[in-house]
DNA sequence: CGACTTCTTGAGGAGACTCAAGGGTGGTGG
DNA sequence: CCACCACCCTTGAGTCTCCTCAAGAAGTCG
């Protein structure tokens, strides 16, 4: 549990002692929210950050017509807030997908960790750099695929996340968004995505049911999806010592 | 020339002496580039770090098939490659849109930002969080506008950056990018783009010719686009103090 | 059990793509 | 200095993806 709230950090490099000690000083206040309800607002003042450490969340942009675009789907163990630590109004909405618990990061314990354990604010630098290269994998999965490419990009990346926190996954997966999230998700409507999962159904790439995913051939989805995989660096040795 | 360098941390908050003399060893080696060479190719190891000192370039994905996304246009003050500083492979090819000069920076010297100047380490960490947020809206844009919408927010984004680099700028400014690198931008055809110009066109919105564009009508394109404007946050008081 | 959300299917229309071809412009070499 | 080539812009016609509107079925929660 306490090992899924810091494997955004570990995947990059072990952590000491007085590193997780950092860490759990940072993330105070441990807080529940019911499935549905809202971590922040967009356009609220940014009040600090949220490490994600139970259940699943979704950020989302609205469009002044009332058009949702969801972002971004978070798991345990993220950094929630971070973009609009630079704003003076919160850029993306945050919304509980599943019964959610996070810690609150306040913004002068950030300053701190940057002052006092320069190798933990690398590591979280690095973590931003990581999601830097999901949303631009996202920008190009929906600017050059069409809605086959792009559900399968969507389903291997939600896929590759939850391997990373449960290894021994097999090839289905605890899936609690529905397909209007997922439409949402990848800017198609929900009709049309529906139509889209009876093709991939039919041709048994995949199974979708019961909040429940299956990858049947997870090849042939990544050549529909056109993605390379991404290795992330290991102790990359620019890296501060560790104290 | 130099302000335009450090343009991006200056938005955030004033440099001391010491700061800018630790950006200005951060970037050593200036090196030029003659338009269309590459900055870097996706799938190579990273390097490190380049600070864009003049010129704009465009960070693009290529998909197995051919097909190239653009990600991202980056203007001087830009750092290019921190995404992949977090990979095995660089995750984005660069590419130089006019003739351009970058600074290098190493690895090693940003790990020795961190431990030396936590400071400038944090404001960096600011910029990677405003790029996030451009990222972000770049999703929201390309999963749910139409391509007029998405054509208009792109110009307005690129007009306020211009704007942040030469506030004296009228509505018209240049603009070295052809209809196919906005086509490719934007995720549609160079022929549907080209529609969409002359639609706009019409609408005496905007002009586009001559390697310079013109928006007659900032307001009405905003309300195509569907975007909210985005404030930087100034001096933020977690930051650790100066140095 | 009833209200609500979610999933599914149908039919018609609009936005975007493909293929194709003509004209303009800048750069290069003879 | 001119001819040629490459690239970019423009326009047309036909096709396909995806959207809208609509309504019924199935699942879910109180």
């Amino acid at each position: 549990m306490l090992e899924a709230a810091v494997s955004r950090f570990t995947a990059f490099s072990a952590l000491t002692d007085r590193d997780l000690g950092d860490l759990m000083t940072l993330a105070g206040g441990r807080r529940t929210l019911k499935k549905g309800e809202f971590v922040c607002h967009e356009g609220e003042t940014p009040a600090g950050l949220y490490l994600l450490l139970e259940g699943w969340t979704a950020s989302s942009i609205t469009f002044p017509d009332g058009t949702r675009q969801l972002i971004k789907i978070h798991m345990p163990g993220d950094m929630l807030g971070m973009p609009s630590l630079a704003l003076r109004q919160t850029a993306d909405s945050i919304v509980a997908l599943t019964p959610i618990a996070v810690g609150f990061v306040s913004p002068a314990a950030l300053g701190r960790l940057f002052e006092r354990n320069p190798r933990l604010a690398a590591l979280l630098f690095l973590i931003s750099q990581e999601e830097r290269t999901m949303l631009i994998d996202r920008v190009a999965s929906l600017g050059a695929s069409d809605a086959r490419g792009r559900l399968a990009a969507l389903l291997l990346q939600i896929r590759s996340r939850v391997l990373r926190s449960n290894p021994y996954a097999e090839q289905t997966f605890e899936f609690p968004l529905s397909q209007g999230d997922v439409a949402d998700l990848i800017g198609v409507t929900a009709v049309h995505l529906n139509r889209i999962i009876q093709g991939l159904r039919s041709a048994e790439l995949m199974s979708w049911g019961l909040h429940r995913v299956t990858l049947h051939d997870e090849i042939k989805l990544a050549e529909i999806a056109g993605v390379r995989s991404r290795a992330l660096e290991r102790d990359p040795d620019w890296l501060p010592t560790a104290l």
